[in-house]
Formats: structure tokens, C-alpha cells, sequence
DNA sequence: TATAAAATGTAGAACGATGCACGTAGAACA
DNA sequence: TGTTCTACGTGCATCGTTCTACATTTTATA
């Protein structure tokens, strides 16, 4: 149907005005449903923009004002908990006029500033930075420039953004809780290597407060590893080859709890039986029947949904911070079976 | 040390050009690498934008030019065989200019098209599409307006657009050949529905001509599912319970072996010995223990990093077409060990 | 030394939208 | 009938770049 008025050239503002006879101040009232606007003008103008093929360009209405696009920064994409915030932000914007574009960031902090920086060099009406390490500084300056919500990072201080998270203490109370109640008393954690991830800082927090709590505090036990799963790998061989290796491990997250689960059969062991394993994420890996992995759910679709949300209201004007929290489950699967049971 | 010549706004080509005493001409001059352009101007020029912590709005740029953003679009999140292409993609754009911004379109036709539609309004300068569904019309019609690279879509006839892949045919063939070798016989082949991927009509085609070259003709079986999980489920459920199981099942893709195996634990069965499952785009939860899945190779990193490269090439100004294609091969692990081994 | 050619820099018109400031018509009111 | 409102439309400056056309300076050539 896309007939065009010049060859090769897309339609413009101008054009529709022509076509319909109006003035190009006109059409972008009809666009911008501003006031002042007669229902007869409404509908020669939106006819004309149909017969024309018309779509603004995002480009130019950023000269001037909003994109209608939202930066979506990732650390990773191989995580397939982000795929579950997607969804969620998805949702939220369906009947809307933005658009979601996203970036990935590697992990990396410096390539995470990079690709804030392009977003906002982009004319993004504003970001969602899902799962990042950067400092509160940076967020505020961040925050300064374009609205922001966090996903996956505590603040509850944070004045100039919003954000959004589950409450991962509890998460890893609620895995420590289910851990001692199947019998497990030798748990540890496999955690990431980040000085600055509040969420690990979190679950880490309640692993050993969980533990304090069954009586266990003798038995914290942390292990940090990088991200890639060669240095995963190189961890857990090292936890379960030790001379007195855990009975349980509680992973910061379900890709990683794959990769223990991996070495643990490597070595000869059976999860469950002589390990048990834990995640957090709850993703769809943790179904299949070869993983059954015990996880903790924080419902990523409810929390892309909700972040979105208020970025949208940050964008049309809200200033005062909110900070959303939603309570996390242990979903319970075979990887943690109780100790001894027949 | 981001200095900002007005309180809250952003430094612009006008503040650069007036602390270095030239005109805004002589700027963007030096910003494109233009013509005409002395050393002593340059280095003035370069002082004063990293004294005012200058950086070019991409959408001012976009109304006239290139906005140095190019578009990827992705079926979907959680198959992590694109994140290998994405890891190419990368790699090609390191010492360019051109920054990369990520559309998903959840495997479904219109959406893929309304993020198409979004790319170009926000004036990218290029389109990656992976994985893409489009039939060669449409696709046409998108590369009459963007330089277009698809990866993972099978037109070696394709004039407008240039295509990358692995062959497939290729891959499903060297598939068939590994089963055989081990013994198998009743190889089936589980796939997609989709009536417009040329990946999977090559796949499909190389596992009827693998199987004619063995002699097995008659034991060609090929079921469709849809993409989820769940519909995956119900489909691998009907073709393990059939009077008439396979002793071998080949996917379509890794995840949906993953199903299988799933699905065939489920069912008591062992995979190997009871059947063996193969999948394709050897990504990186083939390694892990728990599945040990054999599966074709198809450097998705390689695949991404060409791609890009002739993109770039393209949006330089190259029309001519080109069609690339890596030879893929089966990397053995243990999920197709030989029939009967002791 | 005169002149052509090359190198360097500038002015200013686009690009496609937005939205302020303003004009005009018709309705409402006195 | 005149005056004040309100509703509806329009003209035009503006956003931050790019890039053509042109002016000026320097260098090379005869």
C-alpha cells in the first residue's frame, strides 16, 4: 500500500500536509493528539498519512523532543533470566508508542557506560539498566540526564532513579531455610566476583544470615568465581575436590548451578544423592529433567513488566524515587531432594 | 572531567567550534575525517571537544546522514546460539564508529517487521537479521530502503541483500552419515513448523538426502512442532510413545534436543543407549555433562563477524551481492555414542 | 615574478519534526 | 449589535548536524 510521493523518498510531515491540504503544524497535532484539533481535520489528516504510508521519523522528533525508545541495557544475554524480564517489558509497552532497543553490556563495566553513552547520544526517551555493578555515583549521573530505572540493583536510597528487584536476602534465607529442613548442614555458596553487584551483596547477606539462623555459622562458606564457565568450572573443582566438600551448593545463579551439576557428574557424583544443588532464577533449564534443578523463583516478567512501568511515568514526569520489591519462592525440584531420603 | 558549557545541556558542535575559535564547519570536518582539514586546526578541534566532553547527537547526525547505529534482528532471546553471533558482531564493530542496538522479534512475523519498521524510523544505518522468516520479497523490500545482511536465511539468488550461513544441507547430511556410522537406523528428524524458513528446508532436505544415500530411505520421519517448549513436549512425547519409537531423533536446534532429552528421561529412558538425540549450533549447554549433546558446529561467532563485515561494506556503498557459507561439522559427544557399545 | 593549482577554512541552507505565538472565525453573553 | 471567549489553524524559529558552494591563503610551476 506504501504508495510514495517522491521516488525513493519516504513520506514526511510535509507531504501529508500537502495531501491533505493543511498545514504542517497541523499534521503534528494530529500527531502528537495535541489540543486544538476539529475531528474533520483529524480524519483528512490520518487519511492522508495512511494513503502516504507516513511514519515519523524517530530521528528528527528526537531533535526536538522524544524518540519513543527505550534503552534496554543488559549485562548478558546468555542468562536466559533476561529473556523473562523482556517478556515482561514487552508486555508493558504493547499499547504504547515506544519501542525497546537494547544493548549489551558483556559484564563489563566499562563497555556498560559505553552503551549508556550511545543510548543517550541516541535520544532515548530513557534506559533500564537490568543487572548492573555500577556505583550509585554513576547512576545518579546517569539519572541526571535521562530518566532511569535499575533492575536488579538495590538502592533503596537512591533519590534519582527508581528501582526494581526482588528481595534476594530473603531468596537465599528461603534457600539456606529449604536446604537445613531436607537435612543438608555443610552448604556453601558459589558466588560471582563483583565488588560493587548489591544483588549478590543481597543473597550473599542472606546466605549468611540463613545459615547464622539454622546454626550453621561455622559452616559459611563463599567461593567467588568470574563469569565465564571456564572459571566456574575451575571453582567448583575446587569446592568439591577439597577434603571436606559441601553437601550442598547454593549458586548465585541457575547457568552457573548447571555448570556445578556438570562438574559434579564429571566427578563421579550424583546431584542429588552425594550434592545437593541450588539457583536462583528459576529459568526454564531448570525443568528439563537432566538439570531438575531446584531454583528460586523472582518472576522476571513481573519485574520487566513493573520496571517498565515506571520508566514510563518517570518519562512523563514523575520525580520522586520509587523502589519496588517483589518477595521471591524456592521452587523445589529433585536437585535438592532431602538428605538420606530412601 | 565532563565539562558542560551550559548548566544541564549538553555540549554541542556550536560550543566546540566557538572554544576552539573555528567554525562549526571546520568541526564536523574534523569529526568526519573530511578534506581540507591542517594538522593545527585538527588538534585544536580535538582539545576543545575532549575539553567540553563533546560527543555528536546521533539523531542531529541521523537528519542528515548516518547515525552509525546498526540494527540486529533477533528471533529470539533465549536460544543462546545468537549470542555466539552477537559475540562476532562485536568483534567486527570494535575499531568503528558504528554502534549495534538489538530488536528481538519472539520468533513472530509481524512483530519482525514492525521492529524492521522501528529500525529504519530511528534511522539505523544497516539491518542484521538472524534467523529471519521474511520470504524474499519482503526482504527485498526492506533492502530497497537499508543496506540488509541476513544471516541464517538460505537466497543464493538474493540480488538486494547479501546472506551469510553455515550450509546446512551440509550439516544435516554429516548428521545422518555420524548416526549411521554408530549404527543407527531409525534416525527421525524433529523440526519446526514454519512454512518460509529456508534453514530449516535445507535441514530438512539434508536429512532425506543423508538418509536416501544410506538406504534408509524408508525410515524418514520428520515431525513439526512449534516453538515452544510445551508444544515441543507433546511432539517429542508422541514420537518416543509410538509403536514404533526411533533409536536415533536429530533436532532442528540444541534447545529442542535438550527437550528430548528431556522428555526421554522423563520417560525412564537413557540417552545414550536407549536413544540417542543430536542437535544443532553446538552451543555451549552441548557441554555440559548432564547433556552431553552431540551437535553441529556452525561458528556463530565467524558467521556474526562476516555479516557485519559485509554490512559495513554495503552501507559503504558495495550493491553487488554476496553470499557466504561456512562448512559446518558434528562435533561428537556423548549423546550419540554407537548403538551397542559396551 | 606572475599565475595556476592545491590546500584550508567559512557561510548558510538543508534535514523532519515540534510547539510557541499569533490570527481568525463562530458562539455566548450582555 | 458589540464585546469577549473559545476553538481551531497557521507561520516560523528551532533542534544539532552535514555538506555544497565559495572565499582566502599557501604552494607549485612556468
Amino acid at each position: 500500500m506504501t504508495e510514495k510521493t517522491k521516488s525513493g523518498s519516504r513520506a514526511t510531515i510535509k507531504h501529508v500536509a500537502e495531501d491533505a491540504g493543511v498545514s504542517v503544524a497541523a499534521v503534528s497535532k494530529v500527531l502528537r493528539d495535541a489540543y486544538g484539533v476539529s475531528e474533520s481535520l483529524r480524519g483528512k489528516v490520518r487519511a492522508s498519512m495512511e494513503k502516504l504510508g507516513y511514519r515519523p521519523l524517530a530521528a528528527a522528533r528526537g531533535m526536538r523532543g522524544q524518540t519513543y525508545t527505550i534503552g534496554i541495557v543488559l549485562p548478558d544475554i546468555r542468562n536466559p533470566f533476561f529473556a523473562d524480564i523482556l517478556t515482561g517489558v514487552n508486555t508493558a509497552l504493547e499499547r504504547t508508542q515506544y519501542r525497546p532497543l537494547i544493548g549489551i553490556s558483556h559484564s563489563s563495566v566499562e563497555t556498560e557506560m559505553a552503551m549508556v553513552e550511545s543510548m543517550i547520544d541516541r535520544q532515548m526517551d530513557g534506559l533500564l539498566m537490568i543487572g548492573s555493578t555500577e556505583t550509585r555515583g554513576n547512576l545518579e549521573l546517569v539519572a541526571g540526564r535521562k530518566p532511569l530505572v535499575a533492575v536488579g540493583h538495590h538502592d533503596p536510597e537512591a533519590t534519582q532513579f527508581d528501582t526494581v528487584n526482588n528481595h534476594d536476602q530473603l531468596g537465599a534465607m528461603l534457600v539456606v531455610k529449604h536446604l537445613t529442613a531436607g537435612g543438608y548442614k555443610k552448604i556453601s555458596m558459589l558466588s560471582l566476583i563483583s565488588g560493587t553487584s548489591t544483588i549478590l551483596a543481597q543473597r550473599e547477606l542472606g546466605y549468611r544470615r540463613g545459615m547464622m539462623e539454622a546454626g550453621l555459622g561455622k559452616n559459611i562458606k563463599i567461593l567467588h568465581s568470574a563469569q565465564t564457565l571456564r572459571e566456574v568450572k575451575i571453582t567448583a573443582n575446587k569446592m568439591l575436590s577439597s577434603p571436606t566438600p559441601p553437601e550442598a551448593i547454593f549458586c548465585w545463579t541457575d547457568l552457573i548451578a548447571l555448570e556445578v551439576i556438570s562438574v559434579a557428574k564429571e566427578m563421579g557424583m550424583q546431584v542429588p544423592g552425594d550434592l545437593a544443588v541450588v539457583g536462583y532464577d528459576n529459568t526454564m533449564f531448570c525443568d528439563f529433567a537432566q538439570n531438575n534443578l531446584t531454583s528460586v523463583d523472582q518472576s522476571g516478567e513481573q519485574l520487566g513488566l513493573q520496571a517498565t512501568r515506571l520508566l514510563i511515568e518517570r518519562i512523563k514526569g514523575r520525580n520522586a524515587a520509587e523502589h519496588f520489591v517483589v518477595t521471591p519462592r524456592v521452587v523445589v525440584r529433585q536437585s535438592s531432594d532431602p538428605r538420606n531420603s530412601p
